[in-house]
DNA sequence: AAGCGGCGTTGATGTAAGTCAAGCAAATCT
DNA sequence: AGATTTGCTTGACTTACATCAACGCCGCTT
């Protein structure tokens, strides 16, 4: 059930085997349908969630409704509203699956718990949101400096994968842009080589 | 000298007097003129800054030269690459003085010793990432999906005060748009009432 | 005081991306 | 299997913003 996130875990800190073992108790394994919520927006986040298997995305809804997708969750991902999970406040956001997925919760309780027990998480964790930071500075220079295009070339570039995976539609809405400008894009791309 | 600053911390927590007159020690002064660096690409970001006269920017140079800037910081603010400062790997920001400013200069030895000495500065710094991140988000999605216009008047209203400390086009550059745009935009908006 | 450079404005024109509408193929439901 | 929905594409047209160029206004310098 823990392989894929003990092999994450250590790809930044050292667990022990007995520290692995001591970590088990403080995940809920979950198990999500496509389409089904994990967070609706107007409820608190109660749980950051690491994906095993399948995929999550995370979005608002705009007063027109159209959907901005904050941030997708591919297998070995991390997701969650950070800010409504730390500070109790109720989230904008919306979480679901976009297929059948398997999840590992952790409780903001637990995480404090694993935090004391094994300290070496506090580490883990800083790096998780360091990383999630500058990804996206990057985004937000991206969206205000460069086009449509290329900002779905380093997209695709950084994450190939994703496009088998997220439909198009999904990432147009990701990149901010409309699903018609989304195939003109790859149209061009195509014929152009 | 310090006196904005414990104006500010005391709003998220609650120091003692002996708690304020032992941070002292930690934190460096510094002055720096109109145009002058506090930080430039490619150096490592060694201090955070606490920003208690004057107004910096973060920001970053593409290849065609043009700048995009990242941040503000106006008095009472806090500015710095926090990947950089957190990792020491080079920076990809130049932060620099709007106007001649004087900062409180915390390096991440000084940050720590601060963190054990203090414990609840851990959680004040806490508070500003996890604002720095739901504005970021906020930011993001505002420009992915909003006009330029309304960008521009929120963040008016988030924050007037802004339009009579930085240059036109410096807010130009922080919401992705021309000068020339901008202008245009304002002329809308005051003909509008 | 004269000269200069930076900043904001305005106009004319260009272009990337949005909108609306239609059509088709594949997936999903009954 | 037939019916319905969902996702992707394409075309015609519109719109928001960029680009280029010119001009006036201050605040510097010397």
């Amino acid at each position: 059930m823990l392989e894929l996130f003990f092999k994450k875990v250590n790809e930044k800190i050292n667990l022990t085997e007995e520290e692995q073992a001591a970590c088990a108790q403080y995940f809920i394994s979950k198990k999500l349908r496509k389409k089904q919520y994990l967070l609706q927006a107007g409820d608190v986040c109660k749980y950051s969630a690491f994906v095993e298997k399948g995929i999550l995305r995370s979005y608002t809804t705009d007063e027109k409704g159209a959907e901005h997708i904050m941030q997708f969750a591919l297998e070995g991902w991390w997701i969650a509203d950070m800010y409504s999970f730390l500070t109790g406040e109720p989230s904008i956001y919306n979480i679901d699956a976009l297929e059948d997925a398997e999840l590992l919760l952790l409780s903001s309780a637990a995480q404090e718990k694993l935090f004391h027990q094994i300290p070496k998480f506090e580490r883990y964790f800083r790096i998780l949101i360091q990383n999630n930071m500058i990804a996206m500075q990057r985004r937000l220079i991206g969206s205000l400096s460069l086009s449509a295009e290329e900002n779905y070339v380093h997209l695709i570039n950084a994450n190939p994968g994703m496009l088998q995976l997220v439909p198009q539609h999904m990432i147009a809405s990701y990149l901010g842009i409309t699903p018609e400008t989304l195939s003109r894009i790859r149209k061009q791309l195509a014929t152009r080589r």
